[in-house]
DNA sequence: AACTAACCGAGACGGTACGTCTCGTCTTGAA
DNA sequence: TTCAAGACGAGACGTACCGTCTCGGTTAGTT
């Protein structure tokens, strides 16, 4: 599954919305209740109360569809992005996200959303170019605020774009998860935060 | 697929090397010919020129016998490692060995293994472990006397343990070869190795 | 598929001539032109420029449709019924019209017409009445004649009814085309109608 | 469905005597209890305990199992075979079996088989001559017996095959059965049988 | 001339069944 | 015993049609 490209039909003006939102609701549940191979078409379809014709009218594949559901529940709950508050202390803002953001990696819901994600990313280049596009660059885009602030102020070098000052912050943390590679606490937070300044620090 | 865990019977006592050679170069060779979910047991099975029951007798599932062929290719190429040189200069042995990454990651054949690693280890807690060993941690070992050399020169701050180093410069490469989230070229090495030592910089 | 009933609701006033006969004759292309389970629906509606809907308000299903073209087609062409001459030998006249049966049955489109119709009288008792009426009844009155003045030529037992003197002479036709047991050739037709004959004739 | 020819591929040597039974028993007993529409594959693979896979692996179709059920029925109940009598009367023998058949074809469950056997002869030619074959040849086997006798006997005209002549008898039956062109009456049994003899008479 | 009502095309929808595929187990027979 | 070969039960896959429905647009036949 998932070997073919995105399809993602348009004439989009007949369709229904209430089947849509009802395929996406229940793609988003079964991703927290079930480990992610055992999620299949079938399941969200009944679900739903959507038939399975319809799902692959508008999606080309489950990973596609379970994509887009995390992406829009990304854009009905803009308060639980990454949004890096600005107190003017960049090093605390940044820990408080990764604390943040360790906190969630604890919970097995949010755990088995990420591992669906990254599975269908690695398995589909349109999927990862989906997930880029559609829950990365949305993240990264709220970042870009207070690092714009925070160059305004002087805390960032000139030779570093948003880009990568992102990744030295959040990469760690999402390589450690990913490979379980040591434990993720509030304290690995506060280090990596620490890093990333001293490393975005201008001079 | 991939539910549940390692099994690896032990016994081994008249096992055919002939057939375990076989079935792992005939995975390895199929990871890098095929998109990953499209390889299959059977078609491991006919390359190899082995049975289905044979497989199944010596791996747990697909995954585990994909690790095994990998960390088997691991062991068989050191020369292959990520080994730091060691000129003295920290950065330059860092941009070094990340624009040699970098390099590889644009091979095929390399990225198709990378992907199979990150796909089993996302969806088998076991394999992540048996990833983490005899793969990920075969090479931190390599990296593990850099930085001891380092640490020695005064090079290191005293509050970073060498994993902590490690992510500082390969989760930022890594994270951006799996999300596709920016190109990865030599420039790009060199950067992530700036930042890396600005932030181990004592003081 | 064709489980239920005949329908053929509504006012019937201000139907579409147009449309009706679209439908009616893309049935009866397709009929000769693709196997009978490949025909659909949607295709008969595509062929005839006409909205799925406006076949499923005019008829019940498939079969009816096929049927009703069918029929239509048996009161267009009137001269292509079975026509049974009168020349006074009853044999030579019944052997002539089994040759021209027998020759129309190595016709494809006049083969896949037969089969279609078959089908749906097996698999759909409203349709096989309508078949009766339609189809098989015009037939009989045609035959009818023929055998009333064979009757009064004293050519006919009086302990036979039309039915069962035309059963005679088709039924082994049609049974031996239906299951592809024999040639049917123009030999073939003779030899059935002199056994016909005998079987009928007085004494 | 049963567009395709048969396949009936594999080793066969291999195969599961049980599974194969299985699948007919539950094939034949669905015949009688559903209208042949109504049967699907995944209802006898789920009545005979077998997977989807394996009848797809020895049959090619729905069609080719039913028809092998029941030839396979024949094969087991020789004694309920078109067993022609040897009374010395052929009218009287021929009247008795068409009686016998008359009875069965009102059997709704034997109706319901016939039906299955023309709708699926109707639309694949393998099958048709699968039936033809497997269940309409050893049918006409029993007869020639019959018509041997009688033809020592005397009591056969010698320019009719046993093939004509049996159509003789059986196929107005089976074709005023299919059309529902009259009733279905030992009387009716009994002209037929009468008209056979008179067309079948030397002389 | 506007109104109304039914027809029409298009095509999305909930369903059912299809035939294929892969999994992991199990059986057979040769070495 | 181990192995190659491969059939098997289980069940998800993606496709094809089914017959129903809603949507606007059009076209009679009134008012």
């Amino acid at each position: 599954m998932a070997d073919a490209s995105i399809r993602c039909v348009p004439s989009a003006t007949r369709r229904s919305e209430q089947s849509r939102r009802a395929a996406l609701d229940a793609a988003l549940a079964l991703v927290t209740e079930l480990p992610y191979p055992r999620i299949t078409v079938d399941a969200i379809a009944a679900r739903a109360g959507v038939s399975k014709a319809t799902i692959y009218r508008w999606w080309s594949a489950k990973g596609a569809l379970v994509v887009e559901a995390l992406a829009q529940q990304s854009a009905d709950r803009p308060e639980e992005h990454l949004v890096l508050p600005d107190t003017g202390d960049l090093e605390a803002d940044l820990a408080g996200v990764l604390r943040a953001i360790v906190d969630e990696m604890a919970d097995p819901s949010y755990d088995a959303l990420m591992r669906a994600l990254s599975i269908e990313s690695l398995q589909d280049p349109a999927l990862r170019d989906q997930v880029r596009e559609q829950i990365f660059g949305v993240q990264l885009e709220y970042v870009e605020r207070r690092f714009a602030a925070a160059r305004a102020a002087g805390q960032l070098r000139d030779d570093v774009g948003t880009l990568e000052a992102f990744e030295l912050f959040v990469a760690p943390v999402f390589h450690r998860w990913q490979g379980a590679t040591g434990p993720l606490t509030h304290a690995y937070a506060d280090g990596v935060a620490a890093r990333a300044v001293r490393a975005l620090r201008p001079g």
